[in-house]
DNA sequence: TTCAAGATTTTGACTACTCAAAATACAAAC
DNA sequence: GTTTGTATTTTGAGTAGTCAAAATCTTGAA
């Protein structure tokens, strides 16, 4: 069985490779500093994986997960993201602190238990975040999302994701009622202002500079 | 903070001390057998964990929890518990496989979730088994339970706890309908024969031998 | 009193991480 | 075509647990 650190590298290297694109090598600096160790120790440590066949090793230049590397850091990502919504919707926890809670529980939850959480909850297909969780059998479904400073006046969507998952914009979202799911408008559009006016669902507006409506992903 | 080896010893030892009966040792190879590993390590963790404070050592004698052990060793069995009744009652999940999924969780279980399961569940006394859970605080309040083949016929009460916690004795238990919380009248009681005979609050009549009858513990 | 059996401790070695600091490779600038 | 700066790898060392096997008690019989 994978320990939580093999679990977290692979995790990690997931979500640093780039979404699209073909398989793109990611860096040992960057990676060493996504999980908050030293490069040496990235570096011993990617050597195991890829003994253990998770991950393609290429000297001074990267790593990329084998499939079944990628299979893995779906697993333990599924694991992340239905604990992340359990913990908001079950056990009514603040959104800020549901993360670091994840971060363990993932590596302890068993296949019976995370199925029951899955059945709980209704087999949701986003987390709390508005990430997508993949399903058992390891598809993610990938979403049209478009950043909120880029919508036209006029048009309107669902708030589907934040993507800065900051404690402090996340705590900003929540005060500005802007958690995935929020209905709302664009009312006006600055783009000399750099900045973005939409009206909510439920007939609040607020203002947004482009820096901060970019981090918000909205369905249209 | 302790790591889940020594939240295991710690937990290990004080279920291994005797309930009544002042401060007793308890040996190194009846702690290492409980914990499944050899005698040598027992010993080299035991003397981590004295140095820790956690407990106090006596060479070729045995162990016993200093007060911060004790109050370490609560901590990690009201987790156990709390997050096995909740396996039970929320997740419904089968009371066969739940210790093992405890015995993990209990390790990564932080105290802002723990008082959520407790608040979720309404601040429970005792778990699935019908062990007490300790309180937040600390302290864990005796039951007076008495052994089923010890009653005398005629005598009336609910079923306190299971002492053998296996899975098969805890599948028949299931099976003959005598989990905690059921109410029952013993009927008769046959000290040659060695069996008892009760009838279950529902009308159903169960009869045990004095073997399985002792591992019944009643509230009287 | 002596001794053998059983329990316990010690020793030496191994796995899985991790860091500090030195060595090395690469790539961009001069 | 060097030089220099930055990323990466290597080396050496340490922590936390663990086991196998040898050494050492302790104790109850003989
Ligand atoms: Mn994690
Ligand atoms: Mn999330
Ligand atoms: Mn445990
Ligand atoms: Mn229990």
């Amino acid at each position: 069985m994978a320990t939580s650190t093999v679990e977290n590298y692979v995790k990690q290297i997931y979500l640093l490779q780039p979404q699209a694109g073909p398989s793109h090598l990611v860096a040992m600096g960057e990676l060493a500093a996504a999980l908050a160790v030293v490069p040496g120790t990235a570096t011993s440590m990617i050597k195991t994986l890829a003994e253990a066949g998770l991950v393609d090793y290429e000297p001074r230049a990267g790593v990329r997960l084998t499939s079944r590397g990628e299979k893995l850091a779906l697993h333990v990502l599924r694991r992340h993201r239905l604990v992340e919504l359990f913990l908001v919707q079950t056990l009514k926890m603040d959104w800020a602190e549901i993360h670091d809670e994840a971060e363990q529980l993932e590596h302890v939850i068993s296949d019976r238990v995370l199925e029951r959480i899955d059945a709980l909850l209704g087999h949701p297909t986003v987390d709390p975040h508005g990430d997508v969780i993949p399903s058992a059998a390891g598809s993610m479904p990938r979403r049209r999302l478009v950043a909120l400073h880029d919508l036209e006046p006029g048009t309107s969507g669902v708030v589907g994701r934040i993507a800065d998952q900051a404690d402090a914009f996340l705590q900003f979202i929540d005060q500005q009622e802007l958690r995935p799911g929020r209905g709302l408008e664009v009312v006006a559009r600055d783009t000399l202002g750099r900045m973005v006016r939409a009206r909510l669902d439920h007939g609040r507006e607020v203002s947004l500079g482009f820096g901060a409506a970019a981090k918000i992903e909205i369905e249209v």
